[in-house]
DNA sequence: CACAAAATGCTAAAAAATTAGCATACCCGG
DNA sequence: CCGGGTATGCTAATTTTTTAGCATTTTGTG
């Protein structure tokens, strides 16, 4: 079990976790790609040096596809939200996983649909039956 | 509106976040607990002048209570922790509640008993419902 | 085929964040 | 009433982060 990226994402430096954000957004991005995906962007140079670092941390990978290179995330966009979502709850809501769901299906601009809801239900029912197995 | 808080939220450094996460977990904090709560807690001090930088951006109180400050974060936690879910919800599962409680039903080290699981239940019903009244 | 556009390698500097140190005041128990 | 523990104020230095610049290469297009 890999615990080492888990924790080094949360010691991510304020431009290297906005990198990181846009390469989970993305899945993969060239710089220029993840260049107008930052706040405030800073010039090209810079976002090639975080990138750079973010490699030597292991937390990105890139190959190259014709001359330029493209970054990827080592690890998978639902992995790495899974331990934010860990934080969050934690942080935030004291461990109550029921109360981060409240505040979620109360987001504004996230109004869901019909379909969702009967996924959340289809969700909540399947997850208790599994624990029940179990 | 108070925007400004959330904007700054995400322009936290490192350590200024680790220190939020305290106070938002504890409520509120004297230097000392929120140095305790610090991954590689460095001196006192250091903890101070943090502290100190976050006030200056408003984004914690202190009181004096006996001879020591009391630290508090500005903002609700819940207003922070759904400031943090968007973030979440958009950064690592492409916008989709769905997939975020999909997520958090299944989170490891976080089994919900029956009662957690009929509150999930009610809360999609109940949000349901306000939804299509609107 | 020459040139503009866009990439990389490498280097160095500027800015921001993080940390520590010292002087001093206060509270409490022995 | 004295000393240890813990607090604050203030200041300065170190370390990390963030940024930019220049030389060079590659690619596509008029």
């Amino acid at each position: 079990m890999n615990m080492k990226n888990n924790k080094s994402l949360n010691q991510l430096s304020r431009r290297e976790r906005q990198i990181m954000d846009v390469l989970f957004r993305e899945g993969e991005a060239t710089v220029t790609v993840v260049r107008s995906g930052l706040p405030d962007a800073p010039s090209y140079s810079a976002v090639r040096a975080l990138l750079g670092i973010l490699v030597d941390k292991k937390l990105v990978t890139h190959r190259q596809e014709g001359r330029a290179y493209v970054y990827r995330p080592t690890v998978s966009a639902d992995t790495a939200g899974e331990s934010a979502l860990k934080h969050v709850v934690h942080t935030f809501y004291d461990g109550s996983v029921a109360g981060v769901v409240a505040s979620l299906v109360n987001l504004k601009g996230a109004r869901l649909s019909d379909e969702e809801f009967d996924r959340l239900e289809e969700l909540v029912r399947t997850s208790r039956r599994k624990r029940n197995e179990k």
